[in-house]
DNA sequence: TTTCGTTATTCCCTCCAGTATATTACGCTA
DNA sequence: TAGCGTAATATACTGGAGGGAATAACGAAA
């Protein structure tokens, strides 16, 4: 972002139009954004934190960090983490990770129509 | 911002609940959001990028950029500066200038409603 | 008890958006 | 012509978000 403090995203190009952004706050800022809904995919599919952060290119720290405080402001936690063990441990989505997947993708979806609906407000603007 | 990346803005405070950032991308990134929106009504009512900046405590440098940013991106200039002249010059705003502020208050306005609607799906969620 | 790959945690570094500062260009007024 | 406050432009600085790397803790399996 735009590296953008509260929602860094890659680049999304930039096409000329409306565009937009939505997330859910928490009790200690940031709770649930279109990365950490990626990051939380990633950590289904892969089973690890380690693993997820390095399909997405993202430091193991900073996803750490992600899922501790997707954690700490859910009313019940998103993932649940095991050290040691088999393979050394390994990361797994509970219930509750899956339903915020759902749901803000449900979010998402809507949002990006609504975007559409309003896009042709802003036609006579630009050159 | 969000450094954000391209939409910085103070700080939002980060009330539990949903979100959103709205703007418009033009054929160089950015062209209309929150912040240059507030830059160009306080150009409008000091009559100057210097007092408009200082005001939004905005170093001029980056005022005069987001300026020659929308400028270059809109069909007609939304701001016409002067340099010298009776008082050193000023900036004022062009009648496209102020539509854009208007179309675009009338564009946040309706996403707040939005967001106000959408707010009730992300309650089961949070801590 | 050794091995292994993960989670958890610490410390340092890098990058860059935005800031700070300085200088020049400008043109009306007196 | 000198003075003024602005626009315009260049250069250097800064802070903080995120990255990189290193290390310890962990616990099942061989």
């Amino acid at each position: 972002m735009q590296r953008k403090n509260a929602h860094a995203l890659k680049k999304e190009e930039a096409s000329p139009g409306l565009h937009g952004r939505l997330w859910i706050d928490g009790t200690e800022g940031t709770f649930l954004g279109y990365g950490r809904i990626i990051l939380l995919e990633r950590i289904r599919e892969h089973g690890s934190i380690t693993q997820a952060a390095k399909s997405m290119k993202m430091a193991y720290r900073h996803a750490w960090e992600l899922v501790d405080s997707m954690n700490r402001q859910s009313s019940k936690p998103l993932v649940e983490a095991a050290t040691g063990g088999r393979n050394g441990g390994g990361a797994r989505l509970t219930k509750e990770g899956a339903r915020a997947i759902l749901l803000f993708w449900e979010l998402y979806a809507d949002f990006q129509a609504y975007l559409q609906r309003q896009q042709k407000k802003t036609r006579l603007l630009l050159r």
